[in-house]
DNA sequence: CTACGATTCGAACTACTGTTTTAAACGCAG
DNA sequence: CTGCGTTTAAAACAGTAGTTCGAATCGTAG
């Protein structure tokens, strides 16, 4: 029977994360997986086929669970009478990846260097992987925020939406990368990050549009 | 005697960058590199060394002067009696990478693709870099908002600085890779997307400090 | 022209990649 | 015990990687 949780095939899984998020996707071979797992060569063809096969599992294994939380805060939210304001649309969208790393500080932190590693490496394999895992959760913010903010158009409001992603993950990528922060290793404040983070999206989302014009200095 | 303006040079760094942003780093071979640019293979290893020396120097040949422009754009602002708005500075930032791909499109708009691919990839070899050439373009930014949004903490500003630099980078990456936009290829708006970012950005900075204790939901 | 350094070329080298195959062992359900 | 899914071990496969080398070629100074 099959095992409802192989050993190998976790410790392949968390090894191949680890390394990816080290040194890429690209550049880690199936050898050094296996030799971090502990798991011998031929046990990941055996578990998963292929190599991209295992990396496609290694994404999926947590973007699932993050793109499911983020939409039942939005879930919350809406069950309510009166609708979801910017502020809560915001927190709704950032606090799942924060809650990530704080319950399940190791796995979590590790994941999140691979996101700040693949986020454009992404290239020809993982666009599509992503397009597919987030075109739900982007559909549902816009829409969330376009009853939050009525008086911007489409377009302005598409922008916008991404400016969020786009703060949000390099938020992400600066407090794992490039604040030493408190001493020992692995312990990015993403909380604290969070904290000064929301004010700033929520203040850029509820900006009047755009200048018309602006000054030519040249 | 060395000709001040190799063709094979320059043919291969054009190549590379294509080839790097389109499939990244690690995964695009010397091979494809000299077989795009049609020069023998060893040229690169004799014009370079190596393929990490070649790599430095794809990238050098651009950021270079790119953060010189913005420097120069800070400048401008600051041989003025009354001290630059934050208005001023994030257009100061975003003009140049704007005005990048306009001038020169075609090879400013590989390059983009090639930050939008880099952007995170970067790992061991670039993070020391880029760290290195944005020091100073940080620094003097750091300053210019620190006089331009008084009221704020050294931490808040440090924060909201990332923020920003995270919103344009993806929006760079956005209009690049995501907006298909007008039919034919390879013509990204990002003159619309800084009119877009800018006042996001602006609002941002000047948006008053976190929330206390933000409402906690489960 | 000759001579010489810079450049290009073709070919090879070593190392490592993902994958597959063989065989033998392990652990546990029927 | 007998099976069967799982895991290991060792080896080999074909393909590609970055790098190196010696000879051929180019361009120009003397």
């Amino acid at each position: 029977m099959k095992p409802l949780l192989s050993s190998t095939r976790e410790r392949i899984l968390s090894a191949a994360e680890r390394l990816f998020a080290e040194g890429g996707v690209a550049t880690t071979s199936l050898r050094a997986i296996t030799s971090q797992a502990r798991v011998n060569l031929a046990a990941v063809n055996y578990h998963f086929g292929s190599k991209d096969a295992l990396i496609e599992a290694v994404y999926e294994r947590r973007i699932g669970p993050l793109n499911r939380a983020r939409l039942r805060n939005l879930d919350v939210l809406e069950t309510r009478a009166e609708p979801p304001t910017v502020v809560e649309v915001v927190e709704a969208f950032v606090e799942p990846i924060v809650d990530f790393s704080a319950h399940d500080a190791k796995q979590g932190l590790v994941f999140m260097r691979l996101l700040a590693q693949t986020y454009a490496e992404a290239a020809q394999h993982f666009r599509k992987l992503f397009a597919r895992e987030y075109a739900g959760v982007i559909k549902r913010y816009r829409a969330a925020l376009t009853h939050a903010l009525p008086h911007l158009g489409p377009s302005e409001l598409e922008w916008r939406l991404q400016f969020m992603i786009g703060a949000v993950n390099h938020a992400v990528a600066d407090s794992v990368y490039l604040r030493p922060l408190a001493g020992d290793a692995a312990a990015p404040d993403l909380r604290g990050a969070a904290r000064e983070l929301v004010p700033f999206i929520v203040a850029g989302l509820e900006a009047r549009g755009p200048r018309l014009a602006p000054a030519n200095r040249h």
